[in-house]
DNA sequence: GTTAGCACTCGAAAGATTTGAGTGCTAATA
DNA sequence: TATTAGCACTCAAATCTTTCGAGTGCTAAC
């Protein structure tokens, strides 16, 4: 059996009922919309045929319609018509700020605050290079290295030390890091590469050692997937997952940076579709206790090609339409801000 | 009516027990105690005598008894031993870490994994004098300030600038900011000295302007009161708050540091007991929707003479023996790193 | 002062009843 | 052949009822 035109004007019509709503959609309801002209009788056999064909359900005999994964799945790929973006204002949204972490920062809050779901946003993956590095003098036992990578990241690394170094000593360590750090993508500074500049410099290479160990941190550091999210609490408005604990576990599933790493690497791996915008509905999540809920992501792109992810998490039930369009609308202001300057900061 | 020693035992016991098992206690319950032989309408009577003055109540007719705040006060101020500090180990809990920021983290961490409940960490605050200063050209639109302040608190600082500046004046930049900055308390740098500065350096004025309007940004986000939370989730898992609504009320409450940090000062305010330890019970918490939470603080110095506070939210119900002795132990171990190397960082 | 005994209270749990939205099926209709 | 009116049926949710038992307060006796 396939989806007629008439199946699917019903189909989008107990859905787009159900997401306003929230209770199951009787066929009264639906045949009192009057451009169908249809008796509830008539949409009762229609229901009986998307029931069968898997779109929706019945939560238990003698109740209205539902619509399950399936069901939602294509009404998000099929039936959904986007909302008009001109209705959301531009530019507006996201203040100036120079640094790559407060700006994503930022638009994981202005997500949540336009959405209510929970949020996250990526720190944009891609081979980041070195823009600057620099050890300094703090006092007689510390060092401090200062890292900036493009898109103005800046990693900040303590390194103890034994041996008293004297101005000049610093000053011969900060040529040396440049000359081979500068320019090179963090991957690039591993151990190999280590060795080839202690071969260089010869003397000093006990307390290289520890210069290094702490350079090796910070770029490790700097080279995680970074996460900022937003509107966690959020989640416990989510009215269909009842169970507190179900809920709880959300919530601290969303306090984990691990798990949401986890979360997002399972997402991003598949991007097919419409300006990047990928939906994830119950059980298409491949995390666990997320079964109730729906993830929209969007990806970013830096002028370096690197991407990056914005997305919320929501129930089921949400206004896929306003996330979709919401996302969007971000995602292009930051392609703009990464491409009109090249960088971050510029004021305006 | 005064609270003869009789009344006192069974007032502990009562609060004991229903610290343990949470549900209204009954007078039979208490008359088991068999180093009390009593009949439970002894007990009875002297429950009334306990109600009439305020120590407890019924939740209603016919139900055991429950502790009020009143109760709970006299219950942490004059009945409960604390537990031996034996049993809680030492030393193991803190990892060594090189900035306070970290270690903080760990604090908050440590104490949210040891008691089950919602902690939050200040870092200390106390006129903090700077170590270091320093300004790096990053690009040609670009400078970055970096500020390490007493403690290790490094704050960063990018500097957009117009103005092409080549190696020289920034080093001339580095000697002028350092000559007036180092050593000075945070407090000190103002629109004031920065005025100083301007006219000792002369030219340049215009850029100064952006640089000095960056290092102050800087400066003032250093200042701010630094709040560190962990196991914010835990919320969840206090029974007695049933209604979902205020639990995320105070879910949304830890989330956001601005509320924290005025619950931190109403906290902070009168310290008078034993090893700083403070208790605020229900209504105690001049806070809104805390009514149903107790706070425990615990205060830790810094050789400096600065201080800072621990604290964990929990349930009016809470094992207080438990966490005013973790909390304890956790200063003294703070304290002692503090104070044993002036400084955070040391390797072991 | 303490206690045994007893009537009483009231919340929680379990069961019974009512209500109404919604269904599926059948037979009539266009 | 597709649509519809009509009707019996179902079942969750809300409401009321009953039962149960833990716990109380009071009184009279020790």
């Amino acid at each position: 059996m396939e989806l007629d035109e008439r199946k699917k004007t019903i189909l989008k019509l107990i859905i787009a009922t159900y997401l306003e709503t929230g209770e199951p959609v009787g066929s009264r309801t639906i045949s009192k919309f009057n451009d169908l002209n249809l008796s509830s009788a008539t949409i009762r056999n229609e229901m009986a045929d998307l029931e069968e064909l898997g779109y929706i359900v019945q939560p238990h005999t003698s109740a209205g319609r539902i619509p399950t994964d399936k069901g939602y799945r294509f009404y998000v790929d099929n039936l959904m018509e986007e909302k008009e973006d001109a209705e959301v204002e531009k530019s507006t949204l996201l203040e100036r700020v120079d640094r790559m972490e407060l700006l994503l920062k930022q638009v994981a809050k202005v997500l949540a605050y336009n959405t209510n779901y929970a949020t996250l946003v990526t720190a944009p993956k891609y081979k980041k290079t070195v823009k600057f590095i620099q050890l300094s003098k703090v006092d007689d036992e510390t060092l401090l290295a200062v890292i900036v990578v493009e898109g103005n990241l800046i990693k900040n690394q303590i390194i103890p030390i034994d041996t008293i170094l004297d101005n000049e000593d610093v000053l011969k360590f900060n040529i040396l890091l440049n000359t081979f750090l500068q320019g090179a993508s963090l991957e690039d500074i591993n151990l190999e590469m280590i060795n080839a500049m202690k071969k260089q410099s010869g003397e000093y290479s006990i307390i290289l050692d520890q210069i290094f160990q702490g350079i090796i941190e910070a770029v490790n550091e700097a080279n995680e997937l970074e996460i900022y999210t937003s509107g966690a609490t959020n989640i416990l408005k989510y009215p269909e997952i009842g169970d507190i604990i179900k809920t709880s576990e959300l919530l601290e599933k969303f306090e984990d940076k691990e798990e949401l790493t986890h979360l997002i690497e399972e997402t991003t791996g598949n991007k097919d579709d419409n300006h990047d915008i990928q939906v994830y509905i119950g059980e298409e999540n491949a995390v666990q206790n997320m079964e109730d809920c729906s993830i929209v992501t969007a990806t970013y792109k830096m002028p370096e090609g690197a991407t990056g992810t914005i997305g919320i998490v929501g129930p089921k039930r949400m206004d896929y339409k306003k996330v979709v369009s919401t996302l969007k609308n971000l995602t292009i202001e930051l392609d703009d801000i990464f491409n009109k300057r090249k960088g971050v900061n510029e004021d305006g």
